[in-house]
DNA sequence: GCGGTGACGGTCG
DNA sequence: CCGACCGCCACCG
């Protein structure tokens, strides 16, 4: 994936996160940008998101905005949605993704300090 | 260099 | 629950 010699570290944190979402999970755009580590930088995740060359590896598709809505336009938003139901991603009757139950859950604890469950 | 724009989001009424 | 407002910050003309 070569953008241009103008891509910067932030984008490849970027991808690197996005990277990482599961099969079948979702993200929103402000978590993709907190866990990169610029937790108020979403829309610069959704520029980068834009930039990605076609057949890219980074599953852009598995980004949301935090509603559970896709925030793409016309038939890109149809594409987007056609690739997470492939996965199994589910849409309710007003388009939206129900995030408590695709919602993407990094970093989930399983042993060690399970202690404070928030 | 400046101002408008946007694959966003938290807050407020 | 929903719309209106702002804050953010890389891009682009």
């Amino acid at each position: 994936m070569h953008v241009g010699k103008t891509l910067s570290t932030t984008y490849l944190s970027i991808y690197a996160v996005v990277r990482r979402i599961p099969r079948g999970r979702v993200a929103s755009y402000g978590q993709v940008a907190a866990v990169a580590g610029f937790s108020n930088a979403a829309r610069q995740v959704g520029y980068a998101l834009h930039a990605l060359p076609a057949g890219s590896a980074v599953p852009w598709h598995r980004v949301l905005n935090a509603q559970g809505f896709i925030s793409l336009q016309d038939h890109h938003a149809l594409t987007q949605r056609m690739l997470l139901m492939q996965e199994g991603v589910a849409f309710d009757a007003r388009a939206r993704v129900d995030l408590s139950l695709f919602g993407w859950r990094p970093r989930q604890r399983t042993t060690a300090k399970r202690r404070s469950v928030r």
